[in-house]
DNA sequence: GCTATTTGTTGTAAATTTACAACAGACGGT
DNA sequence: ACCGTCTGTTGTAAATTTACAACAAATAGC
């Protein structure tokens, strides 16, 4: 089906939170080297998986994955401020 | 990683638009016999597909997938409406 | 009734995701 | 310098998703 690479914030998620690859797999049961195939992006998460990371961090799936490369949080939060002034 | 089921609106929402499977499935980019397995959860969709079935109703993931068993939209319709009173 | 379209189902093969093992490099604490 | 933890990477096997073909049943239009 040709699929497409699917982008994340894994790894700038994990690191707010200060947590290791392996704490992270253990939660959402998964071996840590999947994290790391994860957060490198070399293959995408099945849905279930994605539905356990974003329960992990409370966070809709929207936030966490998406079809275009994702910009760093702190820009979106830039420019969420300067829609609103 | 005993995968959990995820359940879906697929056919109410494809039902909605008046379409068939194999429109859908020419939409979406897959097999029409695939959009049955789908719509039967006899297997969960990629990530990627789910996006792009997300992206053709033009609705986020969570409202069309869902870990937990999705009351009819009929359903819902009413909780908001309750919770707004 | 006939025909076309849709849906349900099954089987097999290909592609993708995940687990797991192994090893190397980086880094921090002692 | 040593030790432990974390990270990056590769390889292989197992599980899951998808395509595709085939066939039956249901439905709608003529």
């Amino acid at each position: 089906m040709e699929l497409r690479k699917i982008f994340n914030r894994i790894s700038v998620l994990r690191q707010e939170r200060g947590i290791s690859r392996k704490e992270l797999a253990e939660k959402i049961g998964v071996n840590f080297q999947t994290v790391g195939y994860l957060e490198r992006e070399e293959y995408n998460p099945s849905l279930d998986l994605a539905f356990r990371i974003s329960e992990y961090f409370n966070l809709p799936i929207n936030l966490i994955f998406s079809t275009k490369p994702l910009k760093p949080l702190s820009e979106e939060l830039l420019n969420l401020k300067k829609d609103t002034k």
